[in-house]
DNA sequence: CTGAAAGCGCTTACAG
DNA sequence: CTGAAAGCGCTTACAG
């Protein structure tokens, strides 16, 4: 037996009281206080039911929808619950239940802290809490959290890696269920995904360029292998091919998807002998990473050197200069890859459907003719008209004047 | 009882076969094997305790670190869990300790997401979970969420709210317990604080207008009456007040912490009949609103107006112009909160501390002179030098050539 | 040192 | 319709 000797002689005290009657003749006011000061007693279930005079079948049953009781007994236990203040324990529901009423998400970095918010405002919707869990990229992260689902601490995870897979992080997606795939493939795994239209993406990033008459084009890609980088650099490729070109091996780079190696791989792009007049970046942490060794190395975008990129991250727009950029929206992944979730674990969406979230090229500074002149919008993207039949969809926003 | 026959007699089945003592003799492989069936029938520490030959109570003792064992014991105790795939369940733990290990943040803007991904972080280095909650800067939403600390689903709330409070929050919080206030204030509230030191931040951007020659110096700042509002105000009008100016009231606006006002506010404030030659912007969003109405209103940063401003968000170097802001550390919130609300709940620390945490100002590019002259460093900041010899931290960095 | 047993606060078959 | 009671999987006084 616990020590709560103290805790149990207010409560007797309290029902003492209760059952005298004198309470129900009392103010809604004092009513009030003393259900504040039941809280501090822990009222439960149990003393819902005494105070209502049923069952705490009943007052469970009641609370949680799953009966329809006469008017008078229901309205007697609402009251009951609402006079004491009660609020069902969440831990002793889940205990019994075996719910969470929780997801997860990890998350690669704190930079994809957009999509927590929208995952946490779609799980909220749908009635759910949202544990975040920051893996930093790291497997045994990854697999620790992972392993919350087994514990029934959350009901499922929405998992955002970036890094290549050594077979760790498959054979616990497997065993622990439950995960939907973000923007980053783990081949093999049962799981839903959810990935942008990178091929489509890159595409319309590339033919921009061409439209604009670069000929001599770079790219940095994330690592090797990662679905985001093949599928963008397969959209480069194709690209290019429309118009006859190849992707020169010289002018590719790939690396991790932060600021730092991108500035290396930028600089060392420009050391060639023939550089090339544009880059296409293929996320926004990399374009920035570009951007910063460009000013410091005092070369201009895009008069020395044209730039497309991958995301769209917040106030891409407002950067010097304005990003032109292959739109995805963070908030969409967030959005559907909690409502994947869902229905995955509520059995209503196979392991093996692969969605996809569209993309637009954002039209906006950062790419000129190869010649320096600031590209106007004479040689806009009609240029680009796509020899497939594909349609080019883009968007321009306010230019810079 | 429940039906679960099928897992029952699984489980019967397990025991009678690992009874035999056959599984001890198998390989590891296989074992694992076994571990991994068996996981589906939920191992639980009385299967451990059975494997063991000791009683359950011994299993959670040593498990939990609570007790030393005889060597022989608690080898077979370790092995018995590793050989079964033991994982502890959560949520049972939670209901008998009545503890649940896990943190809650409420944030007001999706925005604040990096603050939860530090706090996120910090939590886990004390074995912490991170339940994050949008409130959207919405009362209901924050006064619901507190009283998670009520029902146990998490252990205590790091509240970072913005905007006036009516009471209810008040009131919440007194009874909840176990919050910690970042950012802005609930006046009255039991709780530890954390806020930004607002007053010398207002200075040291101030005063840097000052020194570069501005005397007609607008401010555009967050809801009246918030503390980051009243205090960053404090900080303005103190500066000015060093070289004997006053805040002319027709130059002071307040608005919601969002872009659209803000840039409503700095068209409004442009107008007037003798139009400021610079503002300063209490928060990096109003900042970026007066950035984005400038750059349609074709009005130049910082050539026709200068800005300072105060955050120094992500890629705030990057914008055009770079943003000159007093740099507040979003990282250091989240950890310094955490550890606060950590010591807070275990009685080490008291519920009438305000912490500060340090700002400095990173100087930029988006300030010149009234004149239109790009700020030179021959005008640096110790023209500011301070009449009450208070020190004037600056940090310059890399500025536009 | 060790363990049987009560208890955490719910849910839910099962039996009136 | 209604309720007594078992059970969820732990922790922890209490008694050997």
């Amino acid at each position: 037996m616990r020590s709560c000797s103290v805790a149990e002689s207010a409560r007797d005290f309290f029902w003492a009281v209760y059952e005298t009657g004198l309470l129900n003749r009392l103010s809604a006011h004092v009513s009030r206080e003393w259900g504040r000061l039941s809280g501090r007693l822990k009222i439960t279930i149990r003393d819902v039911a005494r105070a209502a005079g049923v069952s705490v079948t009943s007052v469970s049953r009641h609370l949680n929808g799953q009966i329809n009781l006469p008017e008078p007994t229901a309205s007697r236990i609402r009251q009951a619950a609402e006079r004491l203040g009660y609020r069902p324990n969440a831990i002793a529901r889940r205990l019994s239940s075996g719910k969470s009423e929780t997801l997860g998400l990890i998350i690669a970095y704190p930079l994809f802290a957009e999509i927590a918010s929208a995952s946490e405002a779609e799980a909220a919707r749908h009635g759910y809490n949202l544990l975040m869990f920051n893996s930093r990229n790291l497997v045994e992260k990854e697999v620790s959290f992972l392993s919350r689902i087994e514990d029934r601490q959350v009901d499922g995870i929405l998992l955002l890696t970036n890094h290549h897979d050594d077979g760790r992080l498959l054979r616990r997606i497997n065993e622990t269920g439950n995960v939907v795939l973000l923007d980053e493939d783990v081949p093999g795994a049962k799981a839903p995904r959810l990935f942008a239209d990178n091929v489509h993406g890159g595409l319309l990033a590339t033919r921009h360029l061409i439209a604009r008459g670069h000929t001599r084009i770079a790219a940095i890609g994330g690592p090797r292998g990662l679905l985001s980088t093949t599928e963008r650099l397969d959209g480069f490729t194709q690209a290019l091919g429309e118009v006859g070109l190849r992707a020169d091996p010289a002018l590719l780079r790939f690396c991790e998807y932060e600021e730092a190696p991108a500035s290396i791989a930028f600089l060392d792009l420009l050391e060639q002998n023939e550089p090339p007049t544009a880059i296409f970046t293929f996320g926004d942490m990399l374009a920035t990473g570009a951007m910063r060794a460009a000013r410091q190395a005092g070369i201009r975008i895009p008069d020395d050197i044209s730039l497309v990129s991958f995301d769209d991250i917040h106030n891409a727009d407002l950067l010097a200069p304005a990003l032109t950029t292959v739109r995805q929206s963070a908030a969409e992944f967030g959005t559907r890859g909690i409502n994947m979730l869902l229905d995955f674990i509520a059995g209503r969406k196979s392991e093996t459907v692969i969605e996809r979230v569209g993309v637009e090229l954002v039209i906006r500074s950062s790419v000129a003719s190869p010649h320096g002149r600031p590209s106007g919008r004479s040689i806009a993207h009609t240029g680009a008209g796509s020899p497939d039949g594909l349609p080019v969809s883009a968007r321009e926003e306010e230019q810079e004047s």
